[in-house]
DNA sequence: GCAAAAGTGTTGGAGCTACACCCATGC
DNA sequence: GCATGGGTGTAGCTCCAACACTTTTGC
């Protein structure tokens, strides 16, 4: 008893602190890749821009929390999610002592845009130049950039970026956008399509070009099984001769 | 005023919570990879085993707060340490709502085993066979393993679990246990050396074989700023004839 | 000498880059 | 018919798994 008093004094000694959750939403409009931002529409730093963001709640984990001001910011549910960094330094946030749990997701801008509400002032920015932020929201999404340019390298997640039914020269443009290199097209369309990962539709898309490029479907079933699988779409730079 | 009023008291309302961190500590002595645990010696849940841990202060990060929870139970600076993912369910601890942000280490077992403090009844457990643990610390130690798995096919960390001077048969051997498989010696070093990483020393280490195996030392300063260069030392499973 | 482990040589095949070429279509 | 972008064919090259072979030593 004696000791389990000390112990809970141990605990009750502890500081408790504030924990945030910010979330870096990458998104595609078939032209370049974009980065979601709001600005702030409260004190302190009202007009500001700022990553979307928000406090964990008592009931809930930094993956709901993620979940939830997402959902409460573009309507949607089942977004692509995934956990990033936290950040944790004392004097990062200059309110008052905050750990942010970061997350970065990626969504189809096009089939998305409408429902974004305007309450937010929320603004998508070209991944090269957004604006200031507040706090160290800056180093979130150049940790995130880095991390989603690696992670493709290797697992097939920029599907989550584009509609359900794309074409291979679209893909190939989204590739070409987070990577900053031109590919050929006869080879980009060969490796992607011997990972079986995408299902030729019957119809084409004839806006982008004369004779038109088939419409791809992912293989759900596959996708989700070949998450994890390692892939190798990104050469490395000192081999290819047509880098940007 | 009245706004920033407003602002204010939304910040107040938000719940603190207790921030701790958690570090997986791998070790490697030669023959087998393993698992730094230890045995709380306070209560709550005196006894029991559990990951090396502790609270974050005021004034430091979560990695400071990882940092200084290592030194004390091993005496060591410096160690490799990187963070890897923050656990959040309102229920993961049974006695506050805390948020844990682990760290995965890289430590040679030979080196510093003198230096771990009884006091915490620190003991190295075969990573599949270690005991049940406090909170989600199994699930820490799972994500950990798959982690330092993914990682150490790609860049090449597992130098830190080895001492100053090895060879490349013992490094072999490490790469077998993390894996699970069997590597083609003679493939296997010249991977190895292709990289550049190594310098050859002149003295041979003679324990493990008549003929004996040159030592070899990082390059530390090719290995720091390849850490992040893509390595391939872990071939497609199904391209293997000798899997184990 | 011979067993055992370190280390080298070599070969065949897989995969991939670069580039030439063919195809389908709108104008 | 010709410009445009989608898509196929293919030569040559690099890499690498597999395995045979040589080297060095302790006993």
């Amino acid at each position: 008893m004696e000791n389990l008093n000390r112990a809970m004094k141990k605990y009750a000694q502890q500081t408790r602190i504030l924990a945030a959750v910010d979330c870096i939403v990458f998104g595609y409009d078939g032209e370049e890749l974009k980065l979601l931002v709001i600005q702030r529409g409260f004190e302190p730093f009202k007009g500001h821009w700022s990553l979307v963001g928000g406090f964990i709640q008592g009931d809930e984990s930094a993956e709901d929390a993620a979940s939830r001001v997402l959902k409460k910011l573009t309507g949607l549910d089942g977004v692509y999610m995934e956990q990033l960094h936290t950040f944790s330094k004392p004097d990062r946030d200059s309110v008052e002592r905050t750990v942010s749990i970061s997350f970065f997701s990626l969504i189809d801008i096009q089939q998305y845009k409408q429902q974004i509400s305007e309450d937010y002032h929320a603004a998508w920015f070209p991944i090269n130049q957004f604006p200031d932020m507040i706090f160290d929201h800056k180093e979130m999404v150049e940790l995130a950039k880095e991390k989603l340019r690696y992670k493709a390298a290797l697992h097939p997640i920029l599907f989550e970026l584009l509609p359900a039914k794309f074409t291979i020269p679209q893909l190939q443009n989204l590739y070409e956008c987070v990577y900053d290199v031109t590919f050929d097209k006869g080879n980009f369309s060969r490796k992607i399509l011997s990972t079986s990962l995408l299902v030729k539709q019957k119809d084409k898309d004839k806006l982008n070009s004369k004779k038109g490029a088939f419409y791809y479907k992912l293989d759900v079933r596959k996708y989700k099984t070949n998450l994890n699988a390692f892939l190798n779409f990104v050469p490395n730079p000192h081999t290819l001769k047509n880098s940007k």
